[in-house]
RNA sequence: GCGAGAGUGGCGGAACGGUAGACGCAGUCGGCUCAAAAUCGACCGCCUUCGGGCAUGGGGGUUCGAAUCCCCCCUCUCGCACCA
């Protein structure tokens, strides 16, 4: 998870902010002051069964993959969780923001490979130097949670686990076609097969049959599907391609007798969606794979060379993009389930997927795209059977486009006259009373097929044994670990290659057996461990009360990459845990919220090398030329940082030249979180100069006594009252709605505030006493964004307090100052804006009116035209209505 | 092809159906400086005969009033994709 992009090292040391006169805020000082203050209080810790009766908050960010060094997706993603997390908290939520490693995976496999190190020994180096760079940025994490899914401590119970999920029946061991890289002999997910090679070999990749383990997660299909509706808080796309994934649709499954019997087999199964075209039906088509193609093949040279090809070419880009369909004639024919008599060819055709289905479709090309593209091909028969509703029976024909919209049945016996749904019904019942075949519900989801040839996965407890078969690993010998002496020499699954790991003696009758050298998907170890935060230290899998407690997770929040496959593995493993007694709910996210990219702007030396941002400098009129060299660079696209392109920004660089909290309010404000966003120098610069800002407002208190609060304020004083109290209220709605750069843009306002009451500087009419309050609002409402700066600002406010406010509720707006002591009202004559007026809050509608005509402009909009209505909403606009 | 989302200044973006462009970035002018940096102030959609007019992708509609609601169209982005 979290491994889309990889940041490397900024090759070119940037300059410092130029040293300024003054004292200014020093964040490399004060950061790691604060961080450590947070950590010695234990201000972010929760219990496991907690007893301080606050309402529970899970805030959770998709954990990272120890790829080396963060880069900055987590840095938007970390932010993002820990501004919801702080919030909530002071809010008087206990929150729970745990935090650990996805540590499994090939990455670390070809670092094995290609550099020697143990899969092990880069793992948890890159953890320790990750974990260094996040709690830089001053997280409110829980760090005593912390695990990586690498350890056998977490992934015993993910053993422990699967062995339940197999008792329960969740869990089954069958054979499955595979994408098989021959040279790395392993096998490939459809991602890593490329215009139909593996991703890393270049090998040509063959379609194999395997044995492999597979949860059954078709069962929960149509609750993983219903359930959606619940999830009110994902968002509507997400929702959606969850939906489209899981794939219901209804229609009959229906078989087709063979009009003679080949090698045994004497009819086709056939998935269909449109039973009520049968009559239009002209041929049979088969996928490759299908047994009755592979008896065929057996006897038949061209058939068995048809088949191989389709195996070799069938996940090609070629074939997938022209949608050119092929097939081959078996000679074979079947029978029509209403027809007497009638007969149609099988053919052999690569565009019906053995996935999907029965493997097998009857042809009705008159009503199907595919089918007539196919029928034209090779001279099949087109007969429409659906009528559209303005054609004519005795002209209707079926040019290019097969015609697949609503009609009436014609040229179909029976079904004559009924419309596209009373047809399917008429024709399923028919098939039905013939025993023939009958209504379904088909689905699109697979079963998860989780067994890797991998070494750097956590091993399937299970042992093969000759007389007993599939054997699970007792309880009492769990974990089952990985070897530490394993050798990458050759392709191949190491654990396979050990000369005596998998060597073992059967547990149920103790003869020698083998143990199972596949590991999981790593998407296994990222499905639950969710729950385990809830009680990371236990012997159990899962504590109850624990787990009873804390989830839901509230808020979940990562990047849309995961929309499909963690989600709905998490989904789908929470409900098997639910089945097996682990866990109460069904559903592990509550809320979910998915973050944009972090994008930068490309640059390209005249010889076509990418160069680093550090690399180039900008010139005032948007050109820019490599930095010593003076030579022209081309400035490129703004798109999602990655290593070739050089586009990338190192946080590590940012947060020692700026600090953790410029980076934070960065990335905070330069747009809404849920799209993409561009990192800019100027921004990151921007942000810098804001937290220097506050400081100074801050300090500028320092010559400002300090005392009760006045029963008498000053004009100016009641203005910065009414806006700080006024930003209290509009912040605090801005985090609610996740509108993170809206809250920040309030801030700023505050600050300009600020400013202005400084410049008045006049203290004797209580604006001494409200600038102290604004300021300290100010760093109170900043505080789950740039909570050092907060932190400190707090602390000079008030010396010799212990209070941090991390551990100070959030203030609540006084409803008295969020009353405006005067309002602008828009006039308008016929909808256009003519003038504006100040009155009293909730004036009478007739001195509003009447202030109203008597606005100069409006007064001469409104000369000599006859007035026919007055339209007056109370605080915001009068709208005149003139005749004519 | 199917599905979803989005189009607002030079840029990122604000805006319960009620003063479009908050706030930031960039830019212009000015104060402070010998100068620069930093900082502070002012300006900053287009046109204008200075009355005002035009402006939220385009065209219609609903409404006293539309960026916002409805219909049609255009463009872009994303997801799925031979799913029978």
């Amino acid at each position: 998870m979290n491994e889309s992009s990889v940041t490397v090292a900024a090759p070119v040391p940037r300059q410092e902010p130029a040293a300024a006169d003054g004292p200014r805020y020093d964040f490399n000082s004060a950061e790691p002051r604060w961080q450590r203050a947070w950590a010695e209080r234990g201000c972010f810790r929760v219990e496991d069964v907690p007893t301080d009766g606050k309402p529970k908050y899970y805030v959770l960010e998709m954990f990272p993959y120890p790829s080396g060094k963060i880069h900055m997706g987590h840095v938007r993603n970390y932010t993002l969780g820990d501004v919801v997390a702080r919030y909530k908290r002071a809010k008087g939520h206990s929150v729970l923001h745990p935090m650990g490693w996805d540590a499994f995976g090939l990455p670390a496999e070809n670092a094995a490979r290609e550099r020697g190190v143990h899969p092990a020994k880069w793992t948890y180096e890159n953890i320790a130097n990750m974990r260094t760079e996040l709690k830089r940025m001053g997280l409110s994490l829980d760090w005593e949670r912390e695990f990586a899914t690498c350890q056998p401590e977490y992934y015993r119970h993910q053993q422990k686990l699967f062995l339940d999920f197999l008792t329960a029946g969740l869990v089954e061991r069958k054979e499955s076609w595979v994408n098989w890289d021959p040279v790395d002999g392993t096998v490939l997910a459809n991602e890593q097969v490329i215009d139909g090679r593996g991703w890393r070999s270049g090998a040509l990749v063959e379609k194999k049959q395997l044995s492999q383990w597979f949860f059954s997660i078709t069962k929960y299909a149509p609750d993983l599907l219903s359930a959606l509706e619940g999830l009110d808080r994902w968002p509507e796309r997400v929702r959606l391609m969850q939906s489209n994934w899981i794939g219901r649709s209804e229609g009959a499954r229906m078989h087709f007798d063979l009009a003679a019997s080949e090698a045994g087999i004497d009819k086709v199964e056939v998935y269909t969606t449109r039973p009520d075209t049968l009559y239009g039906m002209s041929f049979l088509a088969i996928a490759p794979e299908h047994p009755l193609a592979a008896s065929v093949a057996a006897r038949d040279p061209k058939a068995e060379a048809f088949v191989a090809e389709c195996r070799s070419k069938g996940t090609s880009e070629a074939v997938i993009e022209t949608g050119e369909k092929h097939g081959y004639d078996t000679g074979l024919r079947v029978k029509h389930p209403f027809i007497e008599g009638a007969t149609y060819p099988i053919w052999i055709a690569n565009f019906v997927l053995m996935e999907y289905g029965t493997g097998a479709i009857f042809g009705c090309p008159g009503h199907d795209q595919r089918d007539l593209d196919f029928s034209r091909k090779y001279g099949l028969d087109v007969v429409p059977v659906v009528l559209p509703p303005d054609g004519d029976p005795a002209s209707f024909a079926i040019a290019n486009d097969a015609y697949v919209g609503p009609g009436t049945i014609y040229n179909s016996d029976f079904l004559n006259g009924l419309d596209v749904d009373a047809a399917k019904r008429a024709a399923i019942a028919a098939l039905v009373e013939r025993k023939m075949g009958e209504g379904v519900v088909n689905w699109r989801l697979r079963d998860w097929g989780v067994s890797r040839q991998r070494y750097w996965g956590c091993p399937i407890p299970v042992i093969h044994c000759d007389s007993c078969g599939v054997v699970a690993v007792p309880d009492d010998q769990l974990p089952v670990t990985l070897p530490e002496d394993v050798t990458f020499d050759r392709p191949g699954n190491p654990l396979d290659h050990h000369p005596t790991w998998k060597h073992v003696n059967c547990p149920k009758c103790h003869k020698p057996a083998r143990r199972e050298t596949d590991t999981f998907d790593t998407f296994v170890d990222s499905s639950w461990y969710f729950a385990r935060y809830c009680s990371p230290g236990s012997d159990l899998p899962l504590v109850r009360a624990a787990v009873d407690h804390w989830m839901p997770v509230d808020q979940y929040i990562g990047g849309i990459e995961h929309a499909i496959l963690h989600l709905l593995y998490s989904r789908f493993f929470t409900r098997a845990m639910k089945a097996t007694g682990h866990i109460a709910v069904d559903e592990p996210f509550a809320g979910l919220f998915t973050q944009g990219m972090v994008n930068h702007e490309s640059y390209k030396a005249a010889d076509g090398t990418w160069l680093y941002p550090e690399e180039i400098e900008k010139r005032l009129d948007g050109t820019a030329v490599q930095r010593g060299t003076e030579l022209p660079v081309t400035v490129g696209r703004v798109e999602a940082m990655s290593k070739s392109k050089r586009n990338t920004i190192d946080p590590g660089a940012i947060i020692a030249r700026y600090g953790a909290d410029t980076a934070r309010w960065f990335i905070l404000s330069d747009n809404p979180p849920d799209r993409d966003m561009e990192w800019t120098e100027s921004g990151a610069a921007g942000a810098f100069r804001f937290t220097q800002r506050v400081f100074r407002l801050a300090e500028a208190l320092d010559s400002v006594p300090t005392g009760p609060q006045p029963a008498e304020f000053g004009q100016a004083a009641r203005t910065l009252r009414r806006a700080t109290h006024r930003c209290i209220a509009s912040v605090s709605e801005a985090l609610d709605g996740f509108a993170f750069n809206v809250a920040v843009a309030r801030l700023y306002e505050l600050a300009n505030a600020i400013g202005d009451a400084e410049r008045i500087g006049n203290n004797d009419d209580g604006l001494g006493w409200a600038r102290r309050e604004a300021v300290e609002m100010l760093a109170r409402l900043t505080s789950p964004m740039i909570p050092h700066l907060a932190e400190e600002v707090y602390a000079r406010l008030h010396p010799g307090s212990a209070d941090l406010v991390a551990d100070l509720p959030w203030p609540d707006a006084d409803p008295a100052l969020l009353i405006a002591e005067s309002v602008t009202i828009a006039v308008q004559v016929m909808g256009k804006l003519r003038g504006t007026i100040e009155v009293p809050p909730n004036a009478p509608a007739d001195t509003v009116i009447a202030a109203a005509e008597a606005e100069i402009n409006v007064a001469r909009a409104l000369e000599g035209k006859r007035v026919v209505k007055r339209v007056h909403v109370p605080n915001r606009i009068v709208n005149f209505v003139i005749a004519g």
